[in-house]
DNA sequence: ATCATTAACGTAAGCGATTACATAAAAATT
DNA sequence: AATTTTTATGTAATCGCTTACGTTAATGAT
């Protein structure tokens, strides 16, 4: 069923139907509503492909995202983010084209879906994707919107977590509440924003109280190496009591090698982490934390990258997603349950 | 740049120049190497969208999840099927639309990807989706294939898990290689296909070695669940030596649980899971467990379907695949590194 | 009553490909 | 050499919609 059997079926041309079904103003108040009343009738739905064609608009959004991160970290880190921004994107008629990033796949610029006009503007989520990517994407005049990333050099549209508001105050509560004064922190890879930022919230907060900076760095942020780092600084520092990691799994191995080495948490050894995964309530002592708000990260992301195509002639928007302290067991707030 | 302006570049019509495109016959060699030539030159890509407008053929599969389960679940399941399948297809020139399903959304053969005939296919996964609602899919008569679900009533494509295979294994190995015959199986919903199977697979070996069948059932399969569930089997049967878990998280529930009341595991009782998490070889003690190749049943669905596009009068497949046994420490076979 | 506006539609030309059909030239057959 | 078959290419319709422009009738202004 399709537009002209429609436009048969009332008695007028095509164009009246198109200008009924896209709410155009020139047609009377009386066609309108017969047209209205057959199409539904008909059970008519315009054909997106062909409306494409004319208008060279495809009302759909590419996602892109790399492939090892999305789909086979323990955190639904980056599928949350995409559920944010299916939601707010599906509820103003876009579709979602998805594509997964390779190692291997260098120049996202000539990704078919961008090539083929196949979608009107994109989502590019995670630290992973190189600068000179997206300059290159940049370049191809398409609107996108950047998620947990942003380029230093050049001001787009992005949405990122207070990464450094959201260690800052965790490091405060332990300073604070708790009164820790040799607190360490746990790093990760400095080439990802997220982690630089939180190390400059950690520094801020120690620097305010007048503490002394005490850092380990890392090339990755897993279980395995919060527990190498945490062994790192307990022979550096023996007086430590409290301990911030980059994020939960850093904390969560520097409990376990901390417990490992007769330093129980929290009696012993202060902990906190970032981002709250799943298994940071679930774990042993149950790990305080600061929670990130992913999916809200995916529908504002969603919500600017609309924006800009609809008034392209605004400036890059920079959003900060703010986070909340999840005060559990590890920094000594609650007792243990064991 | 179109196929018009490589034509008249050329010197020939847009039908030969279509036709050296498509690698279609009765064009001759010089005229389809220059037609080559001039395209890569101007580095020229189709217009997907006219493409699929003159040919109804979109190039893309709708890849269908629940919301809930694909986002928020602490295992990333879902987010390695959609992984294996957009490889496929991305290597067979497919796109990949992907849309989330809310609890509202109960009727998805109403779904817009559809509706406007942008897919040629769709990917169904998790059981999840009601049998209604596949039925109304097949109605369509659009291809589809399902993912960790099937219909009973009805032959359809689907990629399933061979869970009772996988469950027997298991059972089988704390049976056999650790001589336990007192084993508790930890269920789950029933209404779920790969629950229902495990149990199947458990009963299965039970019955194999004459064993008394040990079930506790509950409405979900999460840590706490597994808690409360392997309380209730000790209370029961107190001289349980072994459970087996319908999942992972089932399995670290009950291990934590009989830890706290004095049964340690593996010594005082052997535990196995399935799934394989990231968290089951992070568990202390590691979990023993059946792993599921994920990934490998997104790529095997998006085979399928493809096929069934391609061949439309084959009848529906039904492809199971494999698992494998994981030793770890949980079950018995390695000392605890603890 | 006459002329200028405006509103309500229709006509038809796109959008950028594919493809059935026509045609001309080349090759094969007799 | 004439005829048939095959091959290479072009012409033009088509996919289903949008939209610039043209036309007619209704409304308003003078």
């Amino acid at each position: 069923m399709d537009l002209k059997q429609i436009a048969k079926k009332v008695g007028v041309s095509t164009a009246t139907v198109s200008r009924v079904l896209n709410d155009q103003p020139g047609v009377s108040a009386e066609v309108r509503e017969k047209v209205l009343k057959v199409a539904a009738e008909a059970n008519y739905r315009p054909n997106q492909t062909a409306r494409s064609l004319a208008t060279s608009k495809s009302q759909t959004i590419g996602f892109v995202i790399h492939k090892e991160k999305y789909a086979f970290s323990d955190d639904p880190f980056y599928p949350q983010i995409l559920s944010g921004a299916e939601e707010y994107l599906s509820q103003n008629g876009y579709h979602v084209l998805i594509t997964l990033l390779d190692e291997k796949d260098k120049q996202p610029q000539n990704l078919p879906m961008i090539r083929q006009h196949l979608v009107d503007g994109l989502i590019l989520a995670g630290p992973f994707i190189q600068a000179s990517a997206v300059m290159g994407i940049a370049g191809t005049k398409i609107p996108f919107v950047l998620v947990d990333n942003t380029l230093s050099q050049y001001p787009v549209n992005c949405v990122l977590t207070d990464d450094e508001g959201g260690a800052y105050s965790g490091v405060r509560h332990l300073i604070e509440k708790h009164q820790h004064n040799k607190i360490a922190f746990l790093s990760g890879p400095q080439e990802w924003i997220s982690n630089r930022e939180r190390l400059r919230g950690y520094e801020r907060a120690v620097q305010e109280f007048g503490l002394e900076p005490r850092v380990i760095y890392a090339e990755e942020t897993t279980i395995t190496s919060g527990e190498k780092m945490i062994m790192q600084a307990l022979e550096k520092w023996s007086d430590l009591t409290a301990v911030y990691g980059v994020n939960d799994s850093v904390a969560i191995g520097a409990i376990r090698a901390a417990a490992k080495l007769g330093r129980s948490t929290p009696h012993d050894l202060a902990v906190m982490g970032f981002d709250d995964i799943s298994w940071a309530a679930a774990n042993q002592p149950s790990l305080s934390t600061v929670k990130i708000f992913t999916q809200r990260m995916g529908y504002l992301a969603a919500q600017c990258l609309l924006n800009t195509i609809q008034q392209p002639e605004l400036p890059p928007t920079k959003t900060l997603v703010t986070t909340e302290l999840v005060i559990r067991e590890s920094c000594g707030c609650q007792e243990s349950t064991l």
